[in-house]
DNA sequence: AATACGGGGAT
DNA sequence: ATCCCAGTATT
């Protein structure tokens, strides 16, 4: 395809934005660069479906970047709690604090300012100058990778360097000289409600004349998958204690690694460490645990299975006090810490609703 | 180039 | 049970 006017790639598509896309969208009214980054942010591996309270109710708690920028760490963690990849949110409130620091307290109209910013990269630097800004940037998402391996009959799986870097390719080729924020919307929305990886609807498509994986009857093998493996196990001991007012103890974990900086229960990898763990925090007998039944969990890169042990009215140790990183935290307020879903999950397994009050 | 990082939905 | 999703950062 070396003469543009002869690719109708962007033109069809926006044609059937107008007929069939979704236009309600929140993040489209208005389009301000703050909304589009926090939406592109909360995009990132995660459906619309699943998205949309939590931006409504981050935008009602921080309607502004300034805004965000001056919340605490615990504030926006609160409100990220459930979405999972947490690095996005500590990414995006760095980022917002930068912002206010380096650039007026806007996000920069610049794609290198951009992608300097924690948490933004190649594609959604493009994604927030397009939409925000109308400018001439292309996208590479989930959707954008599937919609042109199709098109073009990429085969190969897209995570992989050199497919990618050629869909990169593809996807510049076919940027309109005009409506950009409308073509980059369109070419997500057209990826996630038609041109899907599961029974996308070819007898609809706008495409369907020059697709070249539903000319050669290859539609239901392209993308490439990703080459399978087998995930592996891991075992964790979760430590429940109760005081005599019914209170868990909590712990902040660590500013890295898994479920960084949330708070979550104490955990060991084996007895001998819970016992130490154990001794070195509590009064009490170790050996008068209750071990609950386990919880187990699937992670996309393995597998955790959760053995819960309980003790109840137990009193931390006179040099364990309340502090920044371990708290007894009373049931009610559990809800407004930025627990992970399963250790919440544990939680309301272990201790019922209606249990430990009168 | 490979891995870490969550949770939910679809098949 | 397995794969996938509006990806980025780290190693």
């Amino acid at each position: 395809m070396n003469a543009a006017e002869h690719d109708h790639f962007a033109e069809k598509l926006l044609a059937w934005f107008d007929a069939a896309g979704r236009h309600d969208l929140p993040w489209l009214h208005p389009r301000t660069p703050y909304r589009v980054w926090l939406s592109e942010i909360m995009l990132q591996q995660t459906q619309v479906k699943t998205v949309m309270p939590y931006f409504a109710r981050f935008l009602e708690h921080f309607p502004t970047l300034p805004d965000l920028a001056a919340a605490s760490t615990d504030q926006v963690m609160a409100q990220w709690a459930g979405l999972g990849y947490y690095a996005r949110a500590r990414n995006l409130h760095a980022a917002a604090r930068l912002c206010v620091q380096q650039h007026g307290g806007d996000l920069p109209r610049d794609f290198d300012a951009l992608v300097a910013l924690p948490g933004i990269g190649r594609s959604t630097a493009g994604a927030i100058l397009a939409q925000a800004w109308g400018d001439r940037f292309a996208i590479l998402d989930g959707n954008v990778k599937r919609v042109l391996a199709r098109y073009h009959g990429v085969a190969g799986w897209p995570g992989a360097p050199a497919v990618e870097k050629q869909l990169w390719q593809l996807a510049a080729q076919h940027l309109p000289q005009a409506r950009m924020a409308d073509y980059t919307q369109a070419q997500m929305d057209f990826g996630a409600t038609l041109c899907t990886r599961h029974d996308p609807a070819c007898m609809l498509c706008a495409l369907q004349d020059d697709c070249v994986a539903l000319r050669e009857g290859r539609v239901d093998e392209l993308p490439t998958s990703k080459p399978g493996k087998p995930l592996p196990e891991r075992i964790a001991l979760m430590l429940l204690a109760e005081n005599a007012h019914g209170e868990v103890l909590l712990l902040r974990r660590p500013p890295v690694g898994i479920w960084a900086s949330l708070w979550s229960l104490p955990q060991a990898d084996d007895h001998e460490q819970a016992r130490q763990w154990f001794a070195a925090h509590l009064q009490g007998d170790y050996d008068q645990a209750e071990a609950l039944a386990e919880i187990p969990h699937v992670f996309s890169h393995y597998r955790l299975r959760m053995h819960p042990l309980r003790w109840r009215a137990l009193a931390a140790r006179d040099a364990v006090r309340d502090n920044d990183d371990l708290r007894w935290v009373a049931r009610e307020q559990l809800p407004s810490l930025g627990l992970p879903a399963p250790i919440r999950k544990l939680l309301s397994t272990v201790i019922p609703a209606n249990a430990g009050t009168p």
